[in-house]
DNA sequence: TTGTGTTTTACGACCTCC
DNA sequence: GGAGGTCGTAAAACACAA
């Protein structure tokens, strides 16, 4: 079974096809093991200085501070109103696939790489976005404070869709009316928040909700830029998105509790496949230094294309040469090559390895 | 429709660091 | 002590086959 539901670039791609139990194939670890693996966490001081890391954080990741990709890159066009299902329906040209849009804003990105130096990726983005539901507390940690409300309608999501434009006509679960209107109003206070299951506390709202597509495509794309986020950006994508701090830090564990399972699946030697193709397996994973490795990454950003026509682009882009600087992405993806192998220790083992807080 | 398997949020336990 | 890390796990949400 494979199933591309719930990878944020993926979100409007659903693949029927069985072989895999792999969300995506050519999964954001893909790319981590092509660019990223080899970085450690940055510690703590570095988190904890938002104003002024230090130098080599910048080299491990500064959007804020390096050039950005362009803000097209999956922003304006397909996530630009996510609340009211208008997914898509922006100003690209190319259809009204929001697939197609990013593909689009890739290639957009290609072209307009110079005119997005000293763009900030999120602050370009975000504040043109609609409002995300809006986080109730005003204190920035809180458990599922941007929670969407507990209307059904809102908390599930988008009747898997048939034609490649369905999800045009069928709102998203997060593109209810003002979800975050209902929040605000509906929100029980703090205290009538927890509840007692099994003994653990939890929200009586919803166990958990889930996240939109244009929150997940945001942390994703986030984490694309670096597995460990810093205390701004954290801040500013909790704000951005209307999550919590907490949410956001409690994402990225997941999410690199995800890239740390599908690494081991790669390490044990299960291939990861898309519609029963075989794209990423351990030799993939050590010729990391092949270009096409790089653009594995990219392979995260599935549009609504036919998936041969994304990767027919994906192998033009290659053969044009064209890296993933050229592409708009974030310079760490293309310029820090990673050895062959991650170092599966620290991914594997933190004892073993230096704590995150002990890097320099 | 139902059962099963997977993924996604969220948390607790425990760790290190400052 | 508080921050954030990993690890393991619970349960909701979801996909898909029977």
């Amino acid at each position: 079974m494979v199933s591309y539901y719930n990878h944020p670039f993926a979100m409007y791609q659903k693949n029927h096809s069985s072989g895999s139990n792999l969300p995506y194939s050519a999964s954001p670890s893909a790319a981590w093991y092509s660019s990223n693996y080899h970085h450690q966490p940055p510690n703590a001081a570095q988190f904890l200085d938002p104003d002024g890391p230090p130098q080599h954080m910048y080299h491990h990741y500064a959007p804020h501070m390096l050039p950005q990709p362009s803000p097209d890159w999956g922003h304006d066009n397909y996530t630009s109103s996510p609340q009211n299902g208008s997914l898509g329906t922006g100003s690209s040209g190319l259809g009204n696939s929001p697939g197609a849009a990013a593909f689009l804003s890739l290639n957009q990105a290609a072209s307009a790489q110079n005119e997005s130096n000293n763009h900030h990726h999120m602050n370009d983005a975000i504040p043109s976005l609609p409002s995300p539901p809006v986080t109730v507390h005003s204190g920035s940690d809180m458990s599922s404070p941007g929670a969407p409300s507990s209307s059904p309608q809102i908390s599930s999501r988008p009747t898997p869709v048939k034609s490649p434009y369905e999800w045009m006509k069928k709102p998203s679960y997060q593109s209810q009316p003002n979800p975050g209107l209902i929040n605000i109003c509906s929100a029980p206070s703090l205290d009538d928040f927890s509840m007692e299951i099994n003994g653990k506390t939890r929200t009586k709202d919803k166990y958990r909700v889930v996240y939109t597509d244009h929150q997940r495509l945001e942390l994703e794309k986030e984490f694309h830029y670096t597995r460990y986020i810093t205390i701004r950006r954290k801040a500013e994508l909790a704000q951005a998105l209307g999550l919590s701090e907490r949410q956001v830090k409690i994402w990225f564990q997941n999410r690199r509790a995800k890239d740390r399972k599908q690494k081991k699946k790669i390490d044990a030697g299960i291939p990861i496949s898309m519609n029963g193709q075989t794209i990423l397996t351990q030799s993939h994973v050590n010729s990391s230094c092949n270009p096409h490795s790089n653009l594995s990454s990219l392979l995260d950003v599935k549009p609504k294309l036919e998936q041969s026509l994304h990767l027919q682009h994906l192998h033009q882009m290659s053969a044009m040469g064209m890296n993933m600087s050229q592409m708009g992405l974030h310079p760490h993806l293309h310029s820090h090559l990673p050895p062959p192998m991650p170092p599966t220790s620290s991914a594997s083992h933190p004892q073993s390895s230096p704590s995150p807080m002990l890097m320099n």
